[in-house]
DNA sequence: TGCATCATGTAATCAGTTACATGATTTT
DNA sequence: AAAATCATGTAACTGATTACATGATGCA
């Protein structure tokens, strides 16, 4: 499981309260893992536990205490073991492609609201991917001389830049698809009464 | 939850039991949505229990009884109804990017041989998917007038080759910046003392 | 004799989601 | 006065994985 192990890699980056955590999983993180705030102060509490994490209570002014966290030398040993085990190659687990499928036993034209929406979900990301890159890698305000892990997190971001746009461009096809299937069944053999 | 629409669907195109399911789960369906046979019994009996599904025992000649499961007018329904309700678009977990952005913690060309184990994995998958492909959709031997349910098939499975080929780009890239920033470490600025 | 395939399951555990809860401060 | 943000949590549940278990047939 990776969670723990992109909180270490999170906190390596930057050590930071549960709230601050759960924030940067809706964004950097969040581009290829996914965590909700209390998924990640139970896990925050059991790595300490285990002495992955050191925690500190950070006292603030006009808000209320945060408990930061840091990574220790054994968690940072934990995540260098986890690099070096070799992980299965992972599918996608895609919900719409179920429906898609599903489709031919229902109306296809049904569909065309509900991919049209993810295909606008999908530009919106793009955009915001992009507008990130822009402002943190190759834009003429990004920091210069590249650090190793700013070339990591770069290439990182890359592949979520091109997942988007391959997805953009699938989702056209099935919405081309969609559209050639639900003109077909207006014209040709009628299948149901609703033609 | 989709492994129970997934099961839905699967079981409209052809009946069969929990084994034949989960033969298909590692198969045409598991390109987008995976499960071993332990989950697919557990949610086979769930939802035979729940009158989406009819089970009928068939006897094998030197093989053991199987279940067979097809699917109730309840479960059409139920899937009907899926399939009307707008579903979030998914955004990718992958372990692969967690240990990249981890990389920049630990020694990067550490990861060279899991990502090009990866690559080769990804090349495997995409030359299987378009074996499928020929066979089933494009090639002299595939059924020539395509109907709706296998259009829609079809084009899913296109997705899961657009998936391939965009993960095998973005592997290259991700090797190419590995080989970039080991070959740095080697000559620049020694960050450890293992140059 | 031993291994692969067909066929189905239990039990334990781990991971992830949803709903509910609290309480301060800051902004509208 | 109400809503949003910061900050942290409990409880219940659902979903998914891992390990273990059984037993037949067919093939080498």
């Amino acid at each position: 499981m990776a969670l723990e192990h992109a909180i270490l890699v999170s906190l390596l980056e930057q050590p930071g309260s549960g709230y601050e955590l759960s924030r940067r999983f809706e964004r950097s993180i969040g581009h290829f893992w996914t965590a909700t705030h209390q998924q990640i102060y139970r896990v925050l509490r059991r790595m300490e536990h285990e002495g992955r994490l050191a925690v500190r209570t950070v006292p603030q002014h006009g808000r209320p205490d945060k408990n930061e966290y840091s990574v220790t030398a054994s968690g940072r040993t934990a995540l260098a073991h986890w690099l070096h085990e070799p992980i299965e190659p992972e599918s996608l687990r895609h919900d719409l492609a179920v429906k898609i499928r599903g489709a031919a036993f229902d109306e296809p034209a049904a569909l065309i609201d509900e991919v049209a929406r993810h295909h606008r979900a999908h530009h919106e990301r793009l955009a915001r991917y992009l507008a990130g890159e822009l402002r943190d890698f190759t834009g003429p305000d990004a920091p210069t001389p590249l650090d190793p892990g700013r070339e990591l997190q770069h290439v990182v971001l890359r592949g979520g830049i091109a997942f988007e746009r391959m997805t953009i461009a699938w989702l056209d096809d099935v919405l081309a698809t969609l559209h050639r299937l639900s003109a077909a069944s207006d014209t040709a053999p009628p299948a149901r009464d609703e033609g």
